[in-house]
RNA sequence: UGCCCGGUAGCUCAGUGGCAGAGCAGGUGACUGUUAAUCACUUGGUCGCUGGUUCGAUCCCAGCCCGGGCAGCCA
């Protein structure tokens, strides 16, 4: 049987051929006199082939009647095109209907809004825009093990289902084998973990940071990719209770080399994406977001900018403009506040460090004023936060004072504070959500549409 | 979770206290190397659900369900 050639590679051809194997998905279909153009597409590109499907064909009945939708299997020669707007096109010899699709197939040939193609997550990714989508999120994946893997990080796998039930990043789902209509409880009547699989409570995981630390502190540079939960009941555009997070640790690193990484890091995937899925960034730049291609080339040529909290905060108070939630020194930037510094202030990538200690994590590094500590976040216009980091703490000392403030019991921290008695180093690392990179380098708005399958708060179809 | 907006044909949307509408998609035919083809005709409805007001409700009112936007939580 004839070796399958994709649509992607048929469009590339250097010459005719005179038998190929096309297999794929009618997007659409006109008839010409003596014959039937038929669009074919197989996701290898966002391009589609014409098909010449000749009268003469013994199925050709059958083949007026094909819709959008139905799946087809064509053998053919690869000829040029006589018409305006390809180069090549496939006159069938031979046309196989696979399978029809009728009337209801719900995906037309325009006119879908975003939210109407979220209900049938199982048939968008064969539409333009989220075809361009999921192969631009392939591809970003691909940049991300090859930016690390270049530098010498090693991959490291960190568990999903953690027994740690206090990361402090959020609200963690129960992972559980109790009968729930009958569950074993103490003597005091709370529910007995002992009795549960891992005879303990567990949950799945926030983070893979406190265990990437342990891999930093053997591999020096490590970074983690892989899916993370939180329970959190939010409604917005940028949160989903199920998202990807690449999270590197290097040790014998500090804040600055940190910053330094994450902002080689995003540069990078940038780059990628724009030299290896520019034709799916053409469909963005012309249906999602019209500035898309300038704000990307801009964002790889400028430094980001870089300030501290402080300074951050004296810059909002100074800024003229009245903000819903006032600025001072000790809140956390509320959005409108990243916003206006991202997108109005500066309108490049803003990097803002050492915040204070007292609404940061118990695991950063306290620096010498004793106020601070060696937070970082990256914004980027239009999505806000995009990376969150720091510098750990290494210092035992400091790092049970830090618990101590935090409320936090040293004894369930046992193997994270033996990092720091057995040959403890300076390192660094940080987090950047998979999914608001990939927002942001396609120009979608929503986090549930660069996601093949979103789970959010009351959706977990399919 | 709070505030705001929405739900009418498969899709995108008009509309009115008194017979339910258009474009696209589907069907039939015409025309045609077309490419969001074009033209004519045509099929298609629990007006989100429940209750209330009314002679009469898709329309007004209440509750509920679903979707979206913004905010908080954060990546």
């Amino acid at each position: 049987m004839l070796k399958a050639t994709s649509v992607k590679a048929a469009l590339a051809s250097s010459a005719p051929q005179d038998e190929i194997l096309v297999n794929g998905w009618v997007r659409t279909r006109r008839d010409a006199k003596t014959f039937s153009f038929i669009e074919l597409n197989d996701g290898s590109c966002l391009k589609n082939l014409q098909v010449i499907a000749d009268a003469g064909l013994p199925n050709y009945a059958e083949i007026q009647h094909l819709t959008t939708g139905a799946s087809v299997s064509i053998t053919g020669s690869l000829v040029p095109s006589q018409g305006q707007g390809q180069k090549w096109e496939l006159k069938a010899g031979e046309l196989r209907v696979l399978g029809g699709a009728d009337a209801s197939y719900p995906l037309q040939k325009k006119g879908h809004t975003a939210e109407f193609l979220r209900e049938i997550s199982h048939l968008r990714p064969r539409s333009n825009l989220f075809g361009s989508v999921f192969r631009v999120r392939s591809r970003l994946a691909f940049a991300i093990h090859e930016f690390f893997q270049n530098r010498g990080f090693v991959y490291v796998h960190t568990p999903i289902i953690t027994g740690s039930d206090c990361e402090g990043a959020g609200e963690m789902f129960r992972v559980t084998t109790l009968d729930l209509l009958n569950v074993p409880r103490t003597p005091e009547g709370a529910v007995d973990a002992a009795q549960d699989f891992f005879k303990r409570n567990t949950y799945l995981t926030v983070s893979g940071q406190l265990e990437a630390e342990a891999f930093a502190c053997a591999f020096s540079k490590v970074y983690t990719f892989g899916p993370t939960f939180r329970a959190e009941n939010s409604n917005t555009s940028r949160h989903a209770n199920e998202f990807w997070m690449i999270e590197p640790e290097m040790a014998f690193t500090d804040l600055a080399g940190n910053m330094d990484v994450a902002e080689e890091f995003v540069k990078h995937l940038i780059t990628d994406v724009r030299q290896h899925c520019a034709e799916d960034l053409e469909l963005f730049s012309k249906f999602v977001d019209k500035s898309l291609l300038e704000r990307l080339d801009f964002v790889v040529q400028r430094p980001f900018q870089r300030i501290s909290y402080t300074e951050a905060v004296e810059l909002l108070r100074t800024s003229g403009k009245t903000f819903e939630f006032p600025v001072e020194y000790g809140i956390n930037l509320q959005s409108e506040h990243e916003r206006f510094l991202t997108e109005q202030l500066f309108k490049c990538p803003v990097t803002v460090f050492n915040y204070p200690k007292e609404i940061k994590p118990f695991y950063m590094r306290l620096n010498d004023d004793d106020r601070t500590v060696t937070a970082m976040d990256v914004l980027v216009p239009g999505i806000g936060e995009i990376v969150g980091g720091s510098q750990r703490e290494e210092r035992l000392d400091v790092l049970l004072a830090s618990m101590e403030r935090h409320h936090l019991d040293p004894k369930d921290y046992g193997w994270y504070l033996d990092l720091r008695r057995y040959g403890t180093v300076p390192h660094a690392g940080f987090g950047l959500g998979f999914e608001r990179m990939l927002m942001f380098v396609t120009g979608v708005g929503n986090i549930r549409d660069v996601i093949p399958f979103a789970r959010t708060p009351g959706n977990a179809a399919f």
